[in-house]
DNA sequence: AAGCTAAATGCAATAATATATCAATTTTAC
DNA sequence: GTAAAATTGATATATTATTGCATTTAGCTT
């Protein structure tokens, strides 16, 4: 099983997760041959500030904060950024949160869900075969295709167990 | 595995469909002292109209329709229904497409998933404890305890193959 | 049956999330 | 250097959902 559930959770340098998160970025829109803009960049960075998902308005604001006499950032521009970053696969959406969370493995094919803690809302990505396959086997007992999967598991993290 | 998906996807009778929800729905609220009003009879009727899950607008708009003199139904109130019709377990809501759907099998406990065909949109809902089974362990893997799972599989229904 | 209480509904306003459109600017390709 | 393409700015608007408060209705008590 593929995760960053053991970091995500836990406490470490997340500037390093940050760092990591962009210079993968960088690495990856350049192969490419993808634009790795200034805003897209910032987008990214203010998504990767925690392991919790931020939602579009989130990231609005916060930009708008740190951005002070620049020209306030209005959505439209930072739903191209995040469109930008999810065509990547540099960051997922959370449907159940209408929420954005930087993905720790991109560029590697991965059949992901998410582990989201509701005490602390730190949010671990996970790529699984067994839980791929039976999906599959449940889906293949209805005659029906697989095509893109929605998964996301609300519950409590290490952390936050008694 | 339980699921509807042999009735959701093929040529049936679908008049038998919504008795046997509003019927179970009846006898569910009249067993639990909830009230099941004519509204949330017609919210729940209108999501029953057919196997694809319908946005709450689209109820408000069938809903103003065909009650042609009456008050005009607005969002407050189909929400509220919809909130009662969620708690009771009669229908649920597919987070990826901000949809409701009702519930074929309310009452029992399950742990369920959705097939949701991107052809015709027509979904079906499954629990299956091999896939439970396969979430929870792989949860546990990362120490996470599950609380509840929204999975939601889009893909082709048996009819829309081919 | 009358009155009381809690639940449900009506209604206006507004919040939260997301997109359409078109102009202006920047980058890339030739 | 210029044309084409991509990106961003800005305004407006669409879509989904909730809040607050007044009014009505249903169920309960007597």
């Amino acid at each position: 099983m593929l995760t960053n559930s053991r970091i995500a959770y836990h406490r470490h340098d997340h500037k390093r997760c940050i760092n990591a998160a962009l210079c993968r970025a960088r690495e990856l829109c350049d192969a490419r041959k993808a634009r790795f803009t200034p805003i897209r960049e910032t987008v990214l960075k203010t998504i990767w500030a925690s392991h919790r998902p931020l939602g579009a308005y989130d990231i609005v604001d916060q930009m708008s904060q740190s951005e002070t006499s620049a020209p306030r950032i209005l959505p439209p521009t930072v739903y191209r950024a995040i469109q930008f970053l999810l065509d990547q696969g540099l960051i997922h959406r959370l449907s159940s949160l209408n929420a954005y969370i930087g993905c720790p493995f991109p560029g590697n094919y991965h059949s992901d869900f998410f582990l989201i803690c509701e005490q602390c809302g730190s949010t671990a990505e996970c790529s699984d075969d067994q839980v791929d396959h039976a999906v599959k086997h449940a889906a293949g007992r209805a005659d029906f295709q697989v095509g893109s999967k929605v998964i996301e598991i609300v519950g409590i993290c290490p952390e936050c167990q008694v």
